[in-house]
DNA sequence: AGGCAGATGTCCT
DNA sequence: GGACATCTGCCTC
């Protein structure tokens, strides 16, 4: 069971922890389940490839701020949305930037909500990019801007560590392998662009790039 | 399978 | 006015 102190943790090490765990979203009677398989970490005010780089406090980057497992939603290129979860303490703006899930439960839902479709309905290429990225899950996902800055740990959207599939519990495994590399997109943030803060479960078919 | 352009809104200088 | 933690469709190889 996860709790809020579980995200008091530091940038990195929460981008770590949440890799195979499960990210639960639901609306309108509707549940879809999914499992986190890549994150970026951003540290905070030293961090140049990050929002409060300089300790930048805006009416935009106030979720930051706020105590681990918080939500941050912004939009990008003017048309899609990205999700964070802040990190450690109150007053220290570490996140995790949510960049792939994979698909488990509500299938038809996700396909509906990216392309209009039942799941069965679609192609090879659409079936291979329904979540890996962090614009394309927000999509799926139906995750926006009122999302932001609630709690991580509630009924509308939630982490957990496992999930009920026909009245049995599937826990996510604890010993996996973690691969890093560069984050992405991040060109202007000079030295902190080669910084290995991304992280996706080794092997996954459902990261955004390898 | 990879490169490019275009879409488009909000934030901050 | 410029930049942007992206995605899609269309183009060529």
């Amino acid at each position: 069971m996860i709790e809020e102190k579980f995200f008091l943790q530091n940038g990195i090490a929460l981008a770590k922890a949440l890799l195979g765990k499960y990210l639960i979203r639901q609306y309108s009677g509707k549940a879809i389940i999914t499992q986190i398989v890549e994150t970026e970490a951003y540290m905070g005010v030293q961090d140049k490839g990050a929002h409060v780089y300089g300790d930048k406090r805006t009416e935009r980057t106030k979720p930051l701020y706020l105590s681990g497992g918080h939500i941050y939603i912004y939009l990008i290129y003017g048309m899609y949305y990205c999700i964070n979860i802040s990190a450690n303490a109150k007053d220290i703006p570490e996140c995790v930037l949510i960049r792939a899930l994979k698909p488990i439960d509500g299938l038809d839902e996700i396909a509906g909500n990216r392309y209009g479709s039942r799941y069965e309905e679609l192609n090879r290429y659409q079936i291979k990019n329904l979540l890996n990225g962090p614009g394309k899950l927000c999509q799926g996902l139906l995750i926006d801007k009122t999302l932001n800055g609630k709690s991580i740990l509630s009924d509308q959207i939630r982490i957990s560590d496992f999930y009920r599939k026909d009245g049995r519990e599937i826990r996510a495994e604890s010993d996996l392998s973690i691969q890093e590399d560069k984050r992405v997109n991040i060109d202007y943030a000079e030295e902190a662009k080669d910084f290995l803060w991304r992280f996706y479960m080794e092997g996954s078919p459902y990261v955004s790039k390898r």
